[in-house]
DNA sequence: CGCGACATTGACTTCGCTCAAGCCACGTGG
DNA sequence: CCACGTGGCTTGAGCGAAGTCAATGTCGCG
């Protein structure tokens, strides 16, 4: 799934899918011509917090987070975004009110502002997509206020696991083995926690078979249902409850032992 | 500045300023032949979660809350918009992603969307600044974000203070005194805390001198510094610290005594 | 084989919540 | 005019969820 970043090689067949269904193929060909694509390694910030950056990124590929921070700190993960979203929306000529910072080794589309801008006089339906994607964008950080403001840690936790591991393990088919791009301490500032309330928080489910891990930074959800209870802050209508508290999994001890 | 609810009445010129700026006389009066003007009592329903709804609501007057809610009743304040501002920037035919509702009585802008979709076909700067009220949007929900996931008590009540006695009790020019639309749970609901919790830091501000209530609704803030430093979760460079720590007011104890 | 980074676990603390009582302003009716 | 009720706000006591601090475990890599 995750592919290597090729450092050198530039191929030239870089297809920008993001406007594809809505233009014709002359629009496409022209919208290719101002597109470029360039790298960033893990840990590398894409763009920053106040600066004001004149170009429209979006993800090839990898994973971006994207942050806020306090003067003492504290961070908050705003957004992890990947391989076709746009890193950060905001207005043309303004400072990004963010800061965007690779997760994983990344690529990116960029073009600029002002070249999108011109095209989209050409072809308004850009910016009637671009509204859609912001109108996107703020639907899910109005979850994002939901979880932050009024969930616990352990239904912060189900509900990001689904966030992440939900619809692509469902349609990859194969295994629920969810491989996660980022570190405890960047769930924990996407949660709103500490590292260690989440690491409990893992532990917990696993203690409970929701869910196995081979590794900490890979997922097996075994009890679906039941994380999707306890991401809506219900207390499992048949599980966690029903189950006499499933056998404390001798398996995944196992291999510590 | 709260003007009344008229109810029977429908004033002709009632001016859409929110695109004004951007569209010629003609566009204007076009635009303007397709708005109508609606009311809402404090506490009604103006738009609801989960349902489709066909307009495009622009608050003329008052206030509206936003706001998603879990399964067992906890509930979320995603934002308060006051007059000039869009209810809810969605998706057209997409369902509201959140309830909003009447915190005082309001008058509201209604367009159909198909009707200013059309419009936006002659006026595509329609589109544009659709998306650039989309990306403030985007921004104030990620400054609230960092609020939510990682202020403390004290430092969320600053921020709000500042948010709605802010900018607009500067330019009131007379007092800074400013009169609360909404109530104590409110903006528990708004901060992801409880009404106890609001109280208890409304307490601690005025005895420590940062702001005067002479109603509950009714706030004086006395020293700015110290809230802004408060709000970004400084400690205050010359306040609070400095002064011998504030003589615990005898005064406000005085009439539990 | 051992180091360093990350993760987990445990003991303890604390901030903010719960529950419950009291306060205040206001309106209504005796 | 005052007693009383009501709704919203405030305050206090106690508790518990999540944070802090610190030790230990695990794993990958040189």
């Amino acid at each position: 799934m995750m592919l290597r970043l090729i450092d050198g090689g530039r191929p030239s067949p870089v297809a920008f899918p993001l406007f594809d269904s809505i233009l014709d193929r002359t629009g496409r060909r022209q919208l290719q011509r101002l597109v470029t694509l360039v790298g960033a390694a893990r840990g590398q910030v894409v763009a920053e917090q106040g600066m004001v950056g004149r170009d429209f990124l979006v993800l090839a590929e990898g994973i971006v987070k994207r942050w806020k921070i306090l003067p003492d700190g504290r961070r908050q993960i705003v957004a992890f975004r990947a391989a076709g979203d746009v890193v950060s929306l905001h207005r043309r000529d303004t400072p990004w009110p963010v800061t965007a910072q690779a997760v994983t080794g990344c690529r990116l589309f960029r073009i600029e502002w002002e070249a999108l801008h011109r095209f989209a006089g050409r072809y308004p339906v850009i910016d009637r997509a671009l509204f859609d994607l912001a109108s996107d964008e703020i639907a899910s950080l109005q979850d994002r206020l939901l979880t932050l403001g009024r969930k616990t840690v352990e239904e912060k936790l189900a509900s990001f696991i689904l966030e992440f591991c939900g619809p692509s393990a469902v349609q990859a088919g194969l295994s629920r083995e969810i491989q996660l791009p980022m570190r405890r301490p960047e769930i924990a500032e996407y949660l709103g926690l500490t590292t260690e309330s989440v690491s409990r928080e893992f532990s917990r489910l696993k203690r409970d078979g929701i869910l196995a891990m081979p590794r900490p930074s890979r997922i097996v959800v075994l009890n679906r249902p039941a994380l999707e209870c306890l991401a809506l802050g219900l207390k499992e209508p048949g599980l966690r409850e029903a189950w006499p508290s499933l056998p404390v999994s001798p398996v995944s001890r196992a291999r510590g032992a």
